[in-house]
DNA sequence: AAATATATAATTGTTATACGTTATCGACCG
DNA sequence: CGGTCGATAACGTATAACAATTATATATTT
């Protein structure tokens, strides 16, 4: 154990992995901007030097990750997508499922997230704003009033809108991100209707 | 456009989408637990009646999600991964590159979550939850008082034993998540282009 | 006996080629 | 003018083969 340490492996494995890091550097660095098309996979290929099939195997790598969008057909291709924080929000989702989390947990965490949220909110919310969490207030007391035991999803809806109003990203994809296993949780519960 | 409605697309274009689908769906109902070992490519490819190709494509997609982990070799193949906030923070890392999302936005968040999770973890804390903490605090004191500009480690590792405490795993994976990226975000300013 | 070297097998990584599928464009025709 | 239809270009999938990697077993050497 008492070797000289510093060194690093040498090997990259996986020769996709490198077509993904150069072709993130250059979304990064704006050099390739959003909606801009890349090459064909043949022509990637090519300036690569490596086959398709390891090409296609880093656009999908990209694609999952959300930084392009694959179309097919003629003048299709892959394009460089919008920026979009759903990836941020699906890959909570993805976690919080992967954890088997509680409702309590869930409800807990809202109650964690909603003071600051409505702090924010109240700062910031625009004239839509106010009428989108009116509409989901009103829809969750029409739900309620008609004994259905399903306006919780108007609650949802309501804390949707409030963390819109708050004008930040990442609380709303934090919020956002609650919706899925909220809903899943809840069906565990109650009779499944459909 | 006055046609009977109701109808779904038969084929969902991608069969890889279908396998990772699938899938999916075992890993997040346990029928494939955190390290079970899935079939050989080949076998999977059996399963599904689809090509190799087709199967390597959803195992990427699922590898780029976090899901799996793919070994090459003798007793290789793909096992399902432990839960891990490393994706969510990633995507939060792709977004502040991006420049969607700013380092305020992060701090807000953080300030949402971390006084109700400080809340809870003060009701529920045990005795190696505070140990746990008093470590990183005594951590932090230390490289403070050695002048290291690199005490943060220290402050953060409170903030995630403070979280642990807190007996929440939603909350746990949430201040987990924020944490690269925050750091990331403080050291790098720079992007790196190459 | 222990350490090392070699052989073997299983699995993923990569390549080449071909064909299928999809969507766009444009020409043709009504 | 508009709709149909074919040509075209790109992604999607299949097949077969080989290369690279790694665990295991076996043989060799010291």
């Amino acid at each position: 154990m008492a070797q000289a340490a510093g060194f690093r492996p040498v090997r990259l494995t996986r020769a996709s992995d490198e077509v993904v890091r150069q072709i993130k550097a250059r979304i990064f660095g704006s050099r390739l901007p959003p909606g801009a098309q890349l090459p064909s996979e043949k022509d990637l290929a090519e300036q690569f030097g490596l086959s398709r099939i390891t090409i296609r195997d880093a656009l999908r790598v990209l694609e999952s990750e959300g930084l392009i969008d694959i179309k097919v057909g003629a003048r299709g291709g892959a394009f460089v997508a919008r920026p979009s924080a759903r990836r941020v929000s699906e890959s909570l989702t993805t976690l919080l499922r992967l954890r088997q989390i509680t409702i309590q947990e869930l409800t807990e965490a809202r109650l964690a997230v909603e003071p600051y949220v409505a702090f924010l909110a109240a700062q910031r919310a625009t004239a839509e704003d106010v009428a989108a969490m009116e509409r989901a207030v009103a829809g969750a007391r029409a739900g309620r009033a008609a004994g259905d035991p399903r306006f919780m999803p108007h609650s949802v809806a309501f804390h949707l809108a409030l963390a819109e109003a708050a004008k930040n990203q990442v609380l709303l994809s934090t919020v956002t991100s609650f919706r899925a296993p909220f809903h899943e949780a809840l069906e565990t519960l109650l009779p499944a209707d459909d």
